[in-house]
DNA sequence: AGATTATTGCAAATTTGTTGCAATTATTAT
DNA sequence: ATAATAATTGCAACAAATTTGCAATAATCT
């Protein structure tokens, strides 16, 4: 069992739901990687579990906090929370499309403040910033930076 | 022809589309109204546009920048981009779904300055915040909140 | 107006997500 | 460790969402 095994485990067991070797497995296909798409989470589970079986695994892992949706244009992708990552943002280049993370306590206080004013209760946040890297700001013209 | 609508029209122009009865009707019943779901979209054509049709149409719109999606837990809603309207946040209900549009000149500030710190010429961004709206907060229990 | 090109509607296909239920597996209690 | 109990899975069918080819129609160009 390795140490992320471990907290799910605790995390399912803390909620009512038993460890399966199913959960199991999607799990450790989450972990580490890049977010995936369901597709692509079905795809690399390789016939081992039944598409609905993974529907209702996600369905459960987004309830208990576990994975999470990451929208992406108008598909989603799939990722662990920050539970088993770091928690961050990110400055995307348009041009060369180098992501710049982003880590700043101030953003998440901001964010969490702006939320409450409104009697609104923040559970969860994206904050995504595009634009161009120092790099090529220099070489982007006048004419595609005014769009 | 409205001001919105000779926006449009030039846009479309502009990117070479021609400008159709179906496209207008799509358009206007996007103006000036919340963000919504293709289905309700769908809805709300009563039958005067075939559901391929309007499925081409957003994708056309989304393509050119008269159009945007908006994610809402793993569904989307699709809304005029900042164009058409102010240029707002949202903070999204993860309970009643609700919408409520955020529209604070700090934030936009904040985000600038941000992103200007890496020597990063910022063109556009998003902030989104999930968590429940003040009415749903009282009925959701602690142990939810929790997670 | 007539020719040309783009767009639409229609019908069918595909892709994505959900459900009931019997078989299997995990947990709990001897 | 075994049996009883309860939760989870696979399967197969279903339902909803999105895409596609193609002929008919509408928009643009000359
Ligand atoms: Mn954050
Ligand atoms: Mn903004
Ligand atoms: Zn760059
Ligand atoms: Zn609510």
């Amino acid at each position: 069992m390795t140490t992320a095994e471990n907290i799910l485990s605790t995390l399912l067991k803390d909620h009512g739901y038993s460890i399966t070797s199913q959960r199991l497995l999607v799990f450790n296909l989450l972990i580490g990687q890049e977010p995936m798409t369901m597709h692509e989470l079905i795809d690399r589970t390789n016939g081992k579990i039944d598409r609905a079986s993974i529907y209702r695994i996600i369905g459960l892992f987004d309830q208990i906090g576990i994975t999470q949706r990451l929208n992406i244009g108008w598909k989603y992708k799939i990722e662990l929370t920050d539970k088993f990552a770091e928690h961050h943002h990110h400055l995307t280049c348009l041009n060369c499309h180098k992501v710049i993370p982003i880590n700043k306590n101030e953003l998440e206080d901001f964010i969490a403040q702006l939320a409450t004013v409104q009697g609104f209760t923040p559970i969860d946040h994206q904050v995504e910033i595009q634009g161009y890297c120092q790099n090529c700001s220099k070489k982007v013209t006048k004419a595609k930076l005014l769009n």
